[in-house]
DNA sequence: AATTTATTTCAATTACTCTTGTATAGTTGT
DNA sequence: ACAACTATACAAGAGTAATTGAAATAAATT
């Protein structure tokens, strides 16, 4: 991931709106939200929403997908992983016994996880 | 969490220099690194740093410990932990099936993670 | 005690971001 | 085609952040 795009994704995210829509987006899954949808939820002007939903889309954050005269947006997930990845890059100068506390938790608690032996990138 | 944790963390990680503090720390482990480093190694004036160093200590990114006329920074990684399971509270609707791609990876591949059927928070 | 070194603080300029209101574009149904 | 609805684009104002240089604090050294 290149810094800019992290950057951007911060930037993001350091917004109390945009934190609160991503949340909301993460919460609905595949199914997503429509912006008017949004906006209600959070009592917002809509104008107002599709102002930082325009940005997250552009930080890549969120995905649209237009439905009739409706814009739905979705939560793009991997990319909160790839930007996890980026973070954590040759954390603890390789050495693992620093790093017992840093046991990531999956969204899904459900879903267990295999054992991690494959290095990331 | 709080939003305004949150918010302030991602508001922080928004700058290309605290970034890079950022992750220069995450590298270094529990070693951290004193100030007079991070600015050389970045080649940034050292009050510019200064400056972005004492914004992510208040947002709690980092941690400061005095030794004799030097500062020594470290990351704080439970803060970030705790930062994602904000972000992916509820998620997916609690339909696991949909977060087959939220799988994260530990800073470090060689330790490897326990079954997680503790659900977080 | 004076000096050097490490770091922070302060002030000022510049640049950017957020919000609101208004206007425009596109879609659906009659 | 027309009207109603959804969403985005644009412009202006206030507010906030980033960078720089100069000065101050504080610890170690001479």
């Amino acid at each position: 991931m290149e810094k800019q795009t992290a950057t951007q994704i911060f930037e993001s995210l350091s917004s109390g709106i945009r934190l609160d829509i991503y949340r909301f987006l993460v919460k609905r899954g595949l199914e997503g939200m429509v912006a008017g949808e949004i906006a209600a939820a959070l009592e917002l002007p809509p104008n107002n929403v599709s102002f930082h939903l325009k940005g997250m889309t552009h930080a890549g954050l969120v995905s649209v997908e237009q439905e009739g005269r409706f814009q739905r947006y979705r939560a793009n997930l991997p990319l909160m992983l790839d930007l996890i990845s980026y973070l954590t890059e040759e954390c603890c100068a390789g050495q693992p016994e620093q790093c017992t506390d840093l046991k990531l938790a999956s969204c899904c608690p459900e879903a267990l996880l295999p054992p991690m032996n494959t290095p990331q990138k």
